[in-house]
DNA sequence: TGCCCGATTCAAAACGTTTTGAAACACAAA
DNA sequence: TTTGTGTTTCAAAACGTTTTGAATCGGGCA
């Protein structure tokens, strides 16, 4: 591995030069330019990372550190953003180490980290409310991104989708169907994201001057949406929509209705929230289910953008970015039934 | 921060010395020692790992590359061993670099992270036969370590079940017990350790005089298991007796035997190699089921072990570890069924 | 006194970059 | 010829460690 030591040597140069010449700055002159270049592709040059940032004081590296359940799972919907993350930051000439956390303490592997001065910043995801990750970091003044929000006007930057928004389009689209008991299958609200879309739906079903009262919470599975909708299904007052919280979740009580022998959408209306994740896809549903859709997969470019941008020291609220989901009616949405 | 710089200022003595009392060289006096110790912890002092990277000409990182499907999914195993990895690694000061290969080409991932002099060496999983990055880190003399083989007697360190046994144990069990007509259920044969299992399975059928024509491939979902059950059990000459590539896959099996009207131990018996994965805990199955065991969990401490010492020049054929399973039998094994 | 020896400490080099401040050079203007 | 000016190059310092080879010190021995 040639050093710019030896590429110096080679030319005749100054290291100061060559450095300069590789790193574009404009007081080299063109032809050195162009000999420095050839000759470290030619010696197959390759810049010591260590070296580099032992002298900028940055490592290059940003933690990501990966919640695991008890179960030791962990969600499907992160390798999507890790595949993402990593090419996107490799594109940024930084590079990703993963940790696992397994601890009680929610900072204890950030710590970790830090203490050993690996990572320069941090993508933090699945955000709870008044997230205590968030506190520890911004004491420390350790830069970070969130992939979502742990409150509506951080002071932080973020990539986040407006979910108070997925709910209010959802709950809006299902009134103007003329459906009155309109339920929502909500994901796990520990989760800001599973309570913001439950706070939307709350506030769209007010406004529609209609009841939020058939919500149920903390399903992730198929089979939990299933065993949500076939309860709801079973009441005597039972909902003629469902605004659901995934993809998966919809499959789940479109199987709960057709169990009850109701039809979608002649009985039974079904939204859902669309990561666009290649497991479920909407479209393929019978019939095609109407989503709110925000590819997870546009996540990652966004967020390793804004870290990077604020450890190269951009303000903050130049790295702020709230998505807004598209609307997509399909097969699944249709006028309520008739009354009686 | 403190460095080594102001520690010495601080107590009036060399940086060479406060390195050396610090990193433990029996050359420096115990009073100096324990001085130095106090002031480094009064001051908080850690080694900034940058520069010790730099100057041993070692990163303290090892890349672990995570080959995702087309459909971006990814083995749920990879979580467990992921977990234990990290924890294991970071005992050893060693930090996890992880990539995501998208890639047709198998060794791209692993060249980009070569070229910018990111890791020390690799762990690599899921092996196929032959495996070209074996040839491409054996090449260019890159320290690794693998989590499985993909040849019978490896010149490279690893750690791997001896999965020929696995089968034969689960072959000579049901034969003892009478069983004629055996299916094996298994996994991707494109990697060496299902490759391994068949080739265990085929050998000691013969080697019990049985013919080994129920083998079905390439289930990794409960319901491939399911699905490849039934269609054996609708045969005339439907086994009796299965082996199992996982217990996932035993699961459905199990199901297949039931919606037959078949019972268990009865008349299928059922064993299955078992991860001890916390998802599918073989003795939760109703009946238990008899494994083949090596937890998963076991894997990490062995690989950071292994690839740690290889980097430090330890010689490779102290790092080889070949696992037996334990036999465990419970309640889905018994008694081949009474001929006719 | 002079010499050697072990114990302890030290200054300096090295790792490979980036960056600072100055030098060298060519050329035009005075 | 001198001065000034812009362009280009350079030597040296810096980042924070580890490691090499040498220096210092006190004491024992001849």
């Amino acid at each position: 591995m040639a050093t710019l030591k030896e590429i110096s040597k080679e030319l005749g140069l100054s290291i100061t030069t060559v450095s300069r010449a590789l790193n574009g700055f404009p007081e080299v002159n063109e032809d050195t330019r162009i000999k420095v270049r050839e000759t470290a592709e030619r010696m197959g040059y390759r810049p010591n990372r260590v070296a580099q940032r032992l002298v900028t004081g940055r490592s290059g590296m940003v933690g990501l550190i990966l919640k695991i359940k008890p179960d030791m799972s962990a969600d499907q919907t992160f390798f999507q953003t890790l595949t993402g993350l990593t090419a996107a930051l490799a594109d940024r000439e930084t590079d990703l180490v993963l940790a696992v956390d397994q601890d009680s303490d929610p900072v204890q592997a950030y710590r970790k980290l830090l203490e050993r001065n690996i990572v320069d910043g941090f993508i933090l995801n699945a955000p709870v409310r008044d997230d205590p990750r968030i506190a520890y970091l911004k004491d420390r003044k350790i830069p970070f991104v969130l992939h979502g929000r742990d409150r509506d006007a951080p002071d932080y930057p973020f990539y986040d989708i407006d979910n108070h928004a997925v709910s209010a389009d959802a709950v809006r689209l299902l009134a103007d169907l003329g459906h009155q008991r309109i339920a929502l299958i909500n994901g796990e609200v520990r989760y800001t994201f599973a309570q913001d879309r439950e706070d939307g739906f709350r506030k769209a079903m007010i406004s529609h001057g209609l009841a939020a009262n058939s919500i149920a919470s903390n399903a992730t599975l198929e089979r939990q949406g299933y065993q949500a909708a076939s309860q709801m299904l079973s009441d005597a007052n039972a909902p003629t929509a469902f605004v659901c919280f995934s993809t998966l979740i919809a499959a789940g009580v479109m199987q709960a209705a057709r169990d009850k022998g109701l039809s979608i959408p002649g009985d039974i209306s079904v939204i859902a929230h669309d990561d666009a994740l290649p497991q479920t896809r909407a479209i393929e549903f019978d019939p095609a289910l109407t989503v709110t859709r925000v590819p997870l997969r546009d996540a990652p470019e966004p967020l390793a953008n804004h870290l990077i941008s604020v450890l190269n020291g951009a303000a903050v609220t130049d790295h702020q970015q709230l998505v807004r989901a598209d609307m997509i009616q399909r097969g699944s949405t249709g006028p309520a039934p008739k009354a009686g």
